[in-house]
Formats: C-alpha cells, structure tokens, sequence
DNA sequence: CTGAAAGCGCTTACAG
DNA sequence: CTGAAAGCGCTTACAG
C-alpha cells in the first residue's frame, strides 16, 4: 500500500485552491507543526537557524495563515459587526469611520452592513454576525424588539446601540440629544419672530424622529404657542412624499412662515421646494449637511457629531469586551446650533 | 474516576462564553450529531418527529451555529472584502452599498475598511482579509505594486480592482473614463470662451489625479492652447494646500477664468474660495456634489456613477467566484457632464 | 529549544 | 432515515 496521505477532500467548490498548510511548511522545513505555528505567530523559543529554515519554507510555498482555524481555538475572531441602515447615507460615513479607527487600534476588522430600515433585515443580518461570532456588534437599530438577541448577550456578545435605544431588552445606548437639539433649535426660530412653524420629520416609528417632534413642541409650549395637526407631518423620507408634505404646509390659507425639517434627507428636499418659491421661508434642519454654508441663504441646522457617535459606541464595545462587567448604559451626546442665515430669517408676512 | 469530559480549554479570553455547540444538542434531542447538522441546514432525510426534538432542544439552549467552524471545513467564508480609501468619504458611500447589495444576493458578508491612501496600511488590510479567507476582494487601491496578491491570486482568492487600475499584477479592474470626463469637461469649458484655464487636482500618484490631468492637456491642446506650469496644482486634497493654489492662479498678473477641478474635495473647497472672491470665475469639477443644483450657480460637473463602479466590480467578482475562468479585463464607464451653470459663465475679461 | 497528541465545532464520506 | 468516524487548519497543554 502506497503511504500517500488520504485527503478527504479537494473539492471543486472549495476556494482555497492548493493553499500550503502549516503542516506542508514544517514538513519542507523539516520541523514539527508547532515550530511553524512559533515562528508564524513571533512566538519565542525557536533558535535563529530553525527560524530561518521556516521562513523559507513560508515564503518559498506562499503560505500565510488560516485565520478561520485560528479563530475556531482560540474563540475570539477580533471582529466587530456594524449595522446601520443605509451604507450610501453620508451620515453614516464619518460613523463607520471612527468605529473602523477604534477596531484597527484593537486588532479588529469591521463587518458592516444596511438594514435598509427593516426590522427583519436587521435581525437576519445581527444573526449572520453572531453566526460568525464576532467578538461585539454595533447596532443602529430599524426594530423595536430586539429579545432575538438574548442568547447572544449571555454567551457574551458585546453589543452596542447607537442613533436608537434598544428594544425590550436591556443593553448600552449611545444617542444624540434629539429632543433638546430639536428644542432648541424651534425655539430659535421663535426667537426670531415666528409663530406658525411647520414639523417635517422621518417615520414616527424611528425613536430619533418621534424625539426630535417632541422638542419641537415642547419649544411651541414654552412659548405658548398652540400647534395645530396641519403643522406636523412624518413619514418616509421619500423626496416626492416630503415634498407634498411642505408644499401642503405652505399653501394653506395660513402658511407656516418657518420650517424645522427632521433629518439631512428631509433638509435637502425642502431645501430645494423653498428655492422654488419666491417668498422666503425659515428653515432649521436637524443634521449638518456639506456645503450648508455655501447656501444663500447659508442653512441654520442643528449638527450632531456622527463621529463621535460611533467613536463612544466603539469605545464602550471594547471597555465590554476588555472584561469590564459594566452595567448598561444610556449615554447622550450634546447636540450644536449652528446659525447660517436660513433660519435666522424673520417672519414674511 | 469520575467520567467528566475533559474540556481542554474555556479560558477568560474566551469570548464564546459556554456557547452550545450541536454535540450540546444532539444530547439533549437524544439523536446524533449529524441529525442535528441535518436539521439546522435543513438538509432531507429526518422524520418530522425527530426534526420537532431537534428544533426544541436548539430553542431550550439558544443554539446559533458556529460559522468559524462551518468555514473551516467547507472553504468558502461566503464573505467579501472591501478595500477603500476611507469609509467617510461621501464618494463611496453608494459605492459600497452597491458592492453590500450583491454581495447579500449572493448571500456573502461585507468586511470593509480604509487605507487612508496609504500602501502599507492597504496591504496590511488586504492580507488580513486573506488570512480570513474571503472569497473575494474589492480593492480600491492606494498603491502601485500588488505583486505581494500574487500567492492569493493563484491560491484563487477572487479579485477585482475598482476606480483605479493594479499596480504590476494582472487583474480585473473596473474604472471611469477619466481621461475622458476630464477632456469633455474642460472643452466645455474652452467652448464658453475660456483660454487660460486652471486644474487643480489630487496627488499625481493617483492613477486618477493624472488621468484627468492627461484630459486636461489632450483638451487644452485640442483646441491649440498652450498650458501654462502655474495653471496646473496637483497635491494633497487637504483645504489648505488647494485654498493656496487656487488663490494664487487668481492672483496672478494673468489670472485664469476658470478652473476644472480633479475630484470633490477639491471642488469643495473651490467653491469656497470662489463665493469669497467678487470676480465669477467658471468652475467644472470632476465628481458629483450632493447640493450642487442648489447653489448659485448651479455647480457643472463630471458626474461619475459610484454605485455602478461598485455594482460592475462585484458582479465581476461573482461571476470569478462562480468558476467562470475569465482572462483579467479593464471595464470602462462613462461620465456624464452635467451643466448647472458654474461651468457656463464666461471668462470676466 | 522542540514536537506529538488532543481538541475547537462543524461537514464530508460512508456504512448501516 | 440515522449516526460514527475522520478531517478542515490551527492552538493548547503537555512532555521531553
């Protein structure tokens, strides 16, 4: 009987082609396997020449190692899975960003991917992540129950929300301060003269936008100003929807004089129905917007720093995974007005 | 002695916690492990009776299954990589929700990070998501030598470059015609009455940066226009080494009418200094700008299509991935000018 | 300084 | 229809 090795497999399908193992490099190399694993991993306790004898081998048959066998010993794959809902939305770019600067400085690589706002979408994409055991997930949450997860918590999935509270279950949030920016910033503009002052915001299913409407009539309140039905209108962030809804708000018989828009997507919309129309309108937007200060007139928003949401989210991630046994957390980043023009513009009639 | 099983390891590092695995559940259901595997991949051949213990014990112990090892043994991560120069930059937001979205349909993960237009932190990256294994690459490089891909590529990690070509290896790669976008929008510029026109553009590294440079001078020349040395600024996309560059092609004794600007950020922070300046100055720039109809003027550009960039280079990717032996080719997709006003005015003197 | 054996949690290839 | 054994490519825990 001829020795040759028995390899169960080789299939077509497989993608790893003829990949060299580490058993293939000691055996160039003349060494045992956990020599190999020494050298590859700077472990020490390998004399110069065998060392040199192994990279050879390493270098000479292209090998590199296999972290999928690698991660299945050790129980840790220095991965995070970000979920957030929309890749392509710019307010999301600097948020990946600083969750991507915070892994790499932890050895970790980022799995990311969009919800696009569904809830079952989000939860098949959580469960793909855990499925590949990431060591922590960062998620922007597009449900409101999120009980799927609890076997993940107690197997010790970190888990970080972020933009949105969690559902029914308990676990570390980090938002912005919605219901105050979106105050303040109604209320600048009923410092500057306006009474009849429209809502324009996102579904009010989304946590963030049934915040932000608290603010604004909490600012209509502190002023004692009445606010009717016809002022408010939230739904899909579609530009044809938002742009019936402000058209709506500014052809009644009593026009609302200023507008405070509920998100960047709604901003741009209503960005552009004003720029149709000859009277001006005020206009303050949650979320700050590239070139906002090129505008004429420049836009007033109320700014959070997506930044340093995802930064603080990525941090705590690993504040949990370093073995802090941490108890939950609400965490609240200010929000900043920024004036610009646009709503510092007084009342036209 | 007492007949516990001996678990070699369940370290504090571990993060698996005391996850159970199928042997948990094949025990607890009272069948075999295989049946389990049978059940949890939906695989034929288990009675309903069987398959019903099954899917309770899995409930009763809030098994997932454990993809780290699944990969192991079948060779296929069902993952792709995605290399780009930074995760924040508006530009490849609706790049990578293309490349998220074919990648879903073909059931595969993202892994997504930025080089931050650095070679080494590029490489770094790339053989990190080799050593994981991906089955395939989307690579937007910052380099100029991909020969370290060489054992990957045979190994047979499917690859595709996108935006910009690969350096010194053989390989797909998809890009915009940016020699051409640029030439057609710089001739635009020539046709409203323009000579003495300025480029200001990213590092000349970039495959890009010198493609559209090249358009630049085949336009200048087609229309029988010397180009000046002080017309051209190539550099760091940084706002204030391109505020300096363009201050000084407008401070000149023989100022320039017009500028063609070599990417967004670029573009960005020539609008700046242009609505400081009182003298209109015409303007194209290369890459699209959310807003740009909304400012006055109107911005004219040479608008490329990120998501389709995206799209094309993962759809080639699968298609690598589904055995097709394809010879590495270069696809080419066109710009689109698109005229808003910036790039119509004519020259001031 | 070095290496053989066992095991991580699955799937493959069989055999019954 | 069902399951025991072998193996994926590493690391762990030892022993020499």
């Amino acid at each position: 009987m001829p020795e040759t090795p028995r390899r169960t497999h080789r299939l077509p399908g497989s993608r790893y082609g003829n990949r060299p193992t580490m058993k293939d490099v000691a055996a160039r190399a003349g060494v045992g396997l956990k020599t190999v694993s020494r050298v590859v991993n700077g472990e020490p306790g390998v004399t110069p020449e065998t060392e040199r004898r192994v990279q050879e081998a390493i270098e000479a048959l292209g090998f590199r190692r296999n972290d999928s066998a690698r991660v299945l010993r050790k129980g840790r794959t220095s991965s995070v899975g970000l979920v957030l809902e929309d890749l392509a939305d710019p307010f999301y770019g600097p948020l990946s960003r600083a969750v991507e600067e915070v892994a790499r400085a932890h050895g970790a690589l980022l799995i990311n991917g969009s919800s696009a706002e569904d809830a079952e979408r989000e939860q098949e994409l959580v469960l793909a992540l855990c499925a590949r055991r990431v060591d922590g997930l960062v998620v922007i949450p597009a449900g409101d129950d999120h009980r799927y997860l609890e076997p993940e918590l107690r197997a010790g999935v970190a888990t970080v929300f972020v933009d949105r509270p969690a559902g029914r279950i308990d676990a570390d949030v980090v938002v912005s301060d919605n219901y105050g920016g979106a105050r303040d910033g109604v209320a600048h503009l009923i410092a500057h003269g306006h009474r009849r002052i429209g809502f324009i915001g996102d579904m009010p299913g989304i946590h963030t936008a049934s915040e932000r409407l608290r603010g604004y009539r909490a600012a209509m309140e502190d002023a004692g100003i009445p606010v009717e039905d016809s002022w408010m209108s939230l739904g899909v962030t579609d530009p044809g929807r938002v742009r019936r809804a402000t058209e709506e708000m500014l052809s009644r018989p009593d026009p609302v004089t200023a507008v405070f828009t509920g998100n960047n997507r709604v901003t741009v919309t209503v960005i552009r129905v004003l720029s149709e129309r000859s009277r001006p309108v005020a206009l303050v937007g949650f979320d700050d917007i590239e070139l906002a200060d090129l505008l004429r007139p420049g836009l007033t928003v109320v700014a959070q720093d997506s930044a340093a949401l995802g930064r603080t989210a990525a941090e705590r991630l690993f504040r949990q995974l370093d073995g802090d046994p941490l108890a939950p957390e609400r965490i609240e980043l200010p929000t900043k007005l920024i004036t610009r023009g646009s709503g510092e513009l007084p009342p036209a009639d």
